[in-house]
RNA sequence: GCCCCCAUCGUCCAGUGGCCUAGGACACCGGCCUUUCACGCCGGCGACACGGGUUCGAAUCCCGUUGGGGGUACCA
């Protein structure tokens, strides 16, 4: 419809190259739906062999902040979500963040005024409304358009009350259609989406203008966003066409719109709510493998029978057209287990060093660790992988490993249910552990001996044969394999706790 | 009010006219394994919102109804 005007940027990469952003507004802490909306761009970007741009849109100075905006990096790197061109890593067409491009807009918004594309209004709400009971028209109606053809003398006579006009873009006199990647074709019928404002009466532009001015500048081919903007879609092909007459943009990108991501029942995810927040899931001890695996079932899937996939795996597969177009709510419990599948996943070394961190947040290590606490670390995990869905139940899990036999607490739930002599047990498993020689005190050994004595020989159930000793041992009715529990703490220490436990039985007889 | 989007098990995802007596996952319920708890394995429960079309044939296409959601700002 339009011939494409020259560049005024510097193009990068070939003609049909795919080039998708990210651009949130630096507000509040990390949200999982709009992650998912990163990832998503990230995924589309990866799997065409595009480029993923990061522009941060600030131009609300007194909602945006800083802290925000440090979480937002943090937030991206903490799930490998990689950008090519943007804030920190610099690119072609910088700056990327709205606050520094108020002279870029200056220029286009110049362009619009002399094109004609944008007129000045200084109809007031109140007006509005008033003109629409007036023409027997529905109040509800936005804009009606009364400030279109002003003349001068009209607009100095406004002026001349002290109005301060805003400017609003002339939308097209027809219907306006594009194909959604997500949705497929949708129509906005003409006249529904009045003439809307682009700059204020303080002269700054709105989020509708610069949001075109920069996808089109940074030459985005794919806009991949929330559903929560699907119905501003046809303002921004407005302005879209605007830019492209006046040599701003060179082609109009394809949308596409994301379906929500809901919070339990029907209420979107709201700021507010915990499972809203990115930060949290990372608190409890998701890991970033887990973390995209989920976010990336919410709205899309890999395929008809599995569900635990790759980041690797993800970028091959993703498409944004397979997205499905309606509401997914968030699932916590969906989320843990696809979060503890890929936690069984890590090799072993991995899983023990992301595992510090968590057992210095729960106290059971401080903040220097010792190469002894490593290596135990270390020799623990093959026992709690398969045992931990998130990685903050690693405390609770390997706690009694690290705590000096005079202070480890049996629970009170460990002391019910302990057959009729557990001192008995206990006075019969310290025999038997007292027997064993230091350098032979592995699983390996203590299992037959204790099942012999206790089990075959005095004729104790399993359960509860092995009960008192794991509390002795953990302190708790639930742990780690007991054997492998007895062999990391080694001889003395398993030794003092089942003769500390004996002797507490004892003495209450 | 007007505009737009959405509609498959409790939840997420498959399904793009016949392969569907609708598949997988999470959750739930049984069972097996077992020194506890897990892991693993086996089995069960459980859905095409409703009504009309189109078609030899519809979860799949069309229309309507109902129900959700969003927009309608000098927010983004």
């Amino acid at each position: 419809m339009t011939t494409a005007p020259a560049s005024i940027s510097t193009p990068t990469g070939t003609a049909d190259e795919v080039r998708v952003r990210f651009c949130p507004s630096p507000t509040g802490t990390p949200h999982v739906g709009m992650v998912r909306t990163a990832l998503f761009n990230w995924a589309h970007a990866r799997h065409h062999g595009g480029k993923l741009i990061f522009r941060i849109e600030d131009t609300d100075a007194a909602r945006d902040s800083e802290e925000s905006y440090h979480q937002l990096l943090d937030a991206m790197r903490w799930l490998g979500i990689d950008w090519d061109e943007g804030v920190e890593v610099g690119g072609p067409d910088g700056p990327y963040r709205q606050s520094q491009r108020g002279d870029i807009y200056q220029d286009v918004i110049e362009k619009l005024k002399a094109s004609g594309h944008i007129y000045e209004s200084f109809s007031t709400a109140e007006e509005i409304v008033e003109r629409h009971r007036a023409a027997g028209r529905d109040p509800q109606l936005g804009y009606d358009g009364y400030d279109r053809d002003l003349t001068d003398e009209q607009k100095a006579a406004l002026r001349a009350e002290g109005r301060e006009p805003t400017w609003r873009l002339r939308m097209p006199e027809e219907d306006i259609t594009f194909t959604d990647m997500v949705r497929g074709e949708i129509t906005f019928k003409h006249g529904t989406t009045p003439d809307f404002v682009v700059v204020r009466a303080n002269g700054k532009p709105l989020y509708t203008l610069v949001n075109p001015i920069d996808d089109a500048l940074m030459r985005i081919t794919h806009v991949l966003r929330g559903e929560d903007i699907l119905s501003s879609t046809p303002r921004q092909i407005a302005l879209y066409r605007a830019l492209i007459e006046i040599g701003v943009a060179q082609r109009m990108p394809e949308f596409g719109h994301l379906p929500y991501v809901m919070g339990e029942g029907n209420k979107k995810l709201s700021k507010r709510d915990p499972q809203a927040d990115l930060f949290l899931y990372r608190e409890q001890g998701f890991i970033p493998e887990g973390m995209v695996n989920y976010l990336s079932l919410l709205g899309w899937g890999y395929s008809a029978d599995e569900d635990i996939f790759s980041r690797a795996q993800l970028v091959e597969r993703f498409d944004a057209s397979a997205v499905n177009p309606n509401p997914a709510r968030v699932d916590l419990k969906k989320a843990t287990a696809i979060n503890a599948d890929h936690i069984r996943l890590l090799p072993e070394a991995e899983l023990a060093e992301r595992l510090l961190p968590y057992l210095q947040a729960g106290g059971v290590l401080g903040e220097d660790v010792t190469e002894q606490q490593r290596a135990l670390v270390a020799a623990a995990t093959p026992l709690v992988q398969t045992r931990m869905n998130l990685l903050g139940e690693a405390p609770e899990l390997m706690g009694f490993l690290f705590t000096a036999d005079e202070d480890l607490e049996v629970q009170d739930d460990a002391l019910k249910k302990l057959g009729d002599d557990p001192a008995a047990v206990l006075e019969r498993a310290i025999t038997e552990v007292e027997a064993i020689s230091e350098d032979a005190f592995t699983a390996e050994a203590l299992e037959p001996a204790l099942r012999g004595a206790i089990v075959d020989d005095m004729g104790v159930k399993p359960r509860l044969a092995f009960g008192p000793l794991r509390s002795a041992i953990s302190g708790r009715r639930i742990s780690p394999p007991l054997f492998e529990s007895m062999e990391l703490l080694g001889k003395p220490s398993s030794l003092a706790r089942l003769r500390s436990l004996h002797a507490r039985l004892a003495a209450e007889g």
